[in-house]
DNA sequence: GTCGAGCGTAAGCTCAACTTATGCTCGACC
DNA sequence: GGTCGAGCATAAGTTGAGCTTACGCTCGAC
């Protein structure tokens, strides 16, 4: 019979591409991952990995066998899910990873509604990227998370990730009044490597040119700051723009960001996923969303 | 993460009804499953099993753990197959399991079908009873069986167990003209347990009375010598009575029985056992069925 | 040419999973 | 009602799978 650890480490592979990186994501060393493939394809009968240069790449049949990895791990999840439903209601820990804007404004009253509605559970927040959030899911870190898409950022297909709409808000640019216009100005972006600093770049290129991106910040308070004392323009997030400060003009543009919540396909029917999602809904017209665009 | 080899065993136990049985079905001892049990008891946080009186018993959990099981094991089936397509044509060992009158009847043109379409298969053939093919298949001792269902017998669901359709052949009743005239006759059937003496007594039920049974002889041939020497009357499928002895009156009855190939769910795409269903599908209009009914 | 990143193998260790041995409880049977 | 066997669970011991550390090899960047 297959061992569905080693699918998944044979999955992390597609994914990750190197036995090194598998390894720091399972916390494992990268000679037991090689071993663990190694096994995986003796028992498979088939070759799946090969050496290409310094790494390895999945063969043919790797490609097949990481689709079946995928349905065999979700039915797990599914299973997993359903003993927790039998366990009863909604209890015990829940990881929920948030991107910063999203933990300041929508978990707030999202978790006294969580946490007033199922006394018995335990919800532990990290913020990180969405980004990042697919192989923390993956991981086992995070059970749910809230994301955030882009227009001109196209989100990854992930096979082994399910997403549920939350909400919708309009994006605005700080002083100049369209994209375009602001074609010579200083930019200000998120760190590289954030879905907020790709959607930047891809906003401008849509405008035709390439930013000039002079300062790097996450916290989109601070970029307002910086936007007031005349050090670039930036594109903020509605949300990210309650309280602008004095003489910071903001343009709505016809942008839009998608707030989601993520969790492992099959996980959907975990109670204390259900109850969390349910709370991100209810949550959400609490929000100072003066739009709906 | 849950454990297949586990959910395995959770799920004989909800067929066999003891532990003593799933460890026979498995070749371990009662201790190792039930040790095998508690550990996914303690892993699932909830009771699965319970002792009622001198064996165990599944809890509502357990009977909703059993379901998803069904649905690991499946998707499992079907990595394998899919590995084993990945390996190339078919090949290597392959166990069938047919019931005596297809082994004598319908495998001679099959094999030599099979074989010489894919001469790296070899197929490895034993002789069962449908009734215990489905437990064969689970169990791994068979890869597909040749298995028949009657009239008046339903077949057990099974949501392990797929099965495709081969032929249908009409049932004749030796002796007599009518059941109902064989009321206070003497009666020849299969020995007990098997799918043949289970549908001769609910044909005779059906007709009203319980058969005198007097015999039980498996061999067809030797059902229809006792017949011509005026033993009894039994009833013989048509594959069973190509050739019956002089005296011998058959008389075809408004009763079918039809043959099917059975295979674990999820192993459809094996493509050993495409190979095989598509041998015994061309073997098919080879067999002396004069009748489509 | 040198060096580091990445992979694989060898050797050792640890724990999970099996066995055997034993005790307990329930139900059948005289 | 006592006896006995079937069935399950636990304790203790053994084996092997799966991890670690250590080390060698190869490829690509600089």
């Amino acid at each position: 019979m297959l061992d569905p650890r080693k699918l998944h480490l044979l999955r992390e592979l597609s994914r990750r591409g190197t036995i090194a990186a598998v390894a720091e994501a399972v916390t494992f060393t990268p000679s037991a991952v090689s071993q663990q493939l190694s096994a995986l394809e003796r028992e498979a009968g088939v070759r799946l990995l090969e050496r290409t240069g310094r790494t390895v790449s999945l063969t043919a049949a790797g490609h097949v066998l990481v689709e079946h990895a995928h349905a065999v791990l979700e039915q797990l999840e599914r299973a997993s899910a359903a003993l927790a439903a039998a366990r009863g209601g909604p209890c015990g820990p829940l990881r929920i990873g948030a991107f910063p804007t999203a933990a300041r404004v929508l978990l707030p009253p999202a978790l006294t509604a969580l946490t007033g509605a199922h006394p018995g559970l335990v919800p532990m927040v990290s913020e990180i990227d969405p980004a990042d959030v697919s192989a923390a899911l993956r991981a086992g870190e995070l059970d749910v998370a809230l994301v955030h898409e882009y227009d001109f950022v196209p989100p990854p297909a992930d096979a082994s990730i399910e997403t549920e709409p939350l909400f919708r808000e309009a994006m605005y640019l700080t002083v100049r009044a369209s994209v375009a216009a602001a074609r010579d100005d200083a930019w200000i972006t998120n760190k590289p490597g954030t879905l907020c600093h790709a959607m930047t770049i891809r906003a401008c290129q849509a405008a035709g040119f390439e930013p000039d991106v002079r300062h790097h910040v996450d916290d989109f308070d601070t970029v307002l700051a910086f936007a007031a004392a005349g050090q670039g323009v930036a594109l903020v997030p509605r949300l990210a723009a309650t309280a602008p400060p004095p003489g910071v003009r903001l343009t709505r543009l016809p942008l839009a960001r998608r707030t989601l919540a993520a969790f492992r396909r099959g996980n959907g029917d975990h109670p204390a996923i259900r109850a969390a999602v349910t709370a991100f809904h209810t949550a959400v017209p609490h929000l100072p969303l003066d739009d709906s665009a």
